[in-house]
DNA sequence: TGTACATCAGTGAACGCGCGTTCACTGATGTAC
DNA sequence: TGTACATCAGTGAACGCGCGTTCACTGATGTAC
């Protein structure tokens, strides 16, 4: 609270957001590699020369929007995987905690997975960057959960990645489901699946050090 | 063999093909919204009006391309689900088909992973059914299998749906480690995550029917 | 508090360029007799 | 086999349009004294 924004700076903040809604939203019909800069400038009513104020390509913004994208998850990852509740439990509350986060930033997931293997490559980069840290937040967090004690780093990585990918399947999942088609039912097909997907990975996960080998090398 | 191509069809199949060639080239480095018509064209060395003796427009030529890319993965499907040989030797061959499939043909998987979620609502319609269609036959594959025996239609579904889109990250992750860099090493890495992914998948699989009520709700 | 000067977010004209699509055409290939 | 006509893959000129980027600018906000 030290310092308020002058008016100057105020107006620039403002007018960076409105390009980046913008952008988000233009991006719902199309790829980054397709928006060009006077489509955004365009919506968001200003000359195309103030985009350059704020950033240097349509590849800057969309580095800025992954940012915007997945920052705000990480949050969310700590209260998905070391919650509270027994196996089943923990996966309803995760399965519903994606449902929830597509229904509230629905462009932010679309965005996110569209550009993930995208035709910009600082932004498929970024992207990759940020996924990588979450996989690392989740192995850390597998590392507190008595499911995994006595995992070596190694395989909570490997559960962890395997985690992530799957949350990222499921949200496009529901996005289709949002999208697509207003009927109620396809959201919950999706929710079933996801939830056995992830029951099934659970079950995995409590057996894999069974075995005589050890890390996953169990008997037939 | 009963009817050879007259001169005219062949010559125009050929051009066909450069097109298609030269558009899979072109999106290495973009996405299929913002690749132009003229683009195209004028890699083949043909005139921008030739373009539509083929297709209506670069969508079209996407939906194609989805066909070839994807109608040429059902052999290899059967020959990895219902493949002979213990649970370890099973994967370890799923694991090199996939690496050599990316080897093979790198640009249709850059082409399936960056389109799958895209911005040419046709062309990720294509995408969908076909990969739908794959998950079907991997699940009737599954019925076949001792391992999944006495599953329900809707379990071998769920378990089908995981593999084929495990099998689409870990190809990504062989393409990236194609491209980003010469090291072998990378490709090792890739290796041995897929295979025990897989693995813990495989135990969640031999495990499902455990526990008081089966179908996965198995007790802590 | 008032004044003089500096900063800088946003403007608007201008540029050269490549785009998708139209149209009438050419000339090799195919077909009917 | 030879001839006359039909087909149609590919051509090339032309169109109007929106693109990214440059440049010198304006005028409100910020700062120094």
């Amino acid at each position: 609270m030290s310092h308020t924004l002058g008016a100057r700076q105020a107006q620039k903040q403002k007018t960076r957001r409105a390009l980046l809604d913008a952008a988000l939203e233009l991006l719902e019909g199309q790829s980054l590699s397709s928006l060009g800069l006077r489509e955004v400038t365009r919506a968001v009513g200003v000359a195309p020369t103030a985009f350059y104020r704020h950033f240097r390509s349509t590849a800057d913004l969309g580095v800025a929007l992954v940012e915007e994208a997945l920052g705000s998850l990480h949050p969310m990852i700590r209260t998905t995987v070391s919650a509270a509740g027994d196996s089943e439990e923990r996966i309803a509350r995760a399965v519903g905690l994606i449902a929830g986060h597509v229904d509230a930033y629905p462009a932010h997931v679309r965005f996110i997975a569209r550009e993930r293997h995208g035709g910009v490559r600082p932004v498929r980069e970024a992207i990759r960057e940020q996924l990588a840290r979450f996989a690392g937040e989740v192995g850390e967090a597998l590392a507190g959960d008595p499911v995994s004690a006595g995992w070596s780093e190694d395989d909570r990585l490997m559960l962890a990645q395997l985690y992530v990918d799957q949350m990222l399947v499921t949200a496009s999942l529901f996005l289709e489901a949002l999208e697509a088609d207003a009927d109620p039912r396809e959201r919950e097909r999706v929710t079933r699946l996801a939830t056995r997907q992830l029951r099934l990975i659970g079950i995995g996960r409590r057996h894999w050090l069974d075995g005589p080998a050890g890390g996953g090398r169990s008997a037939p």
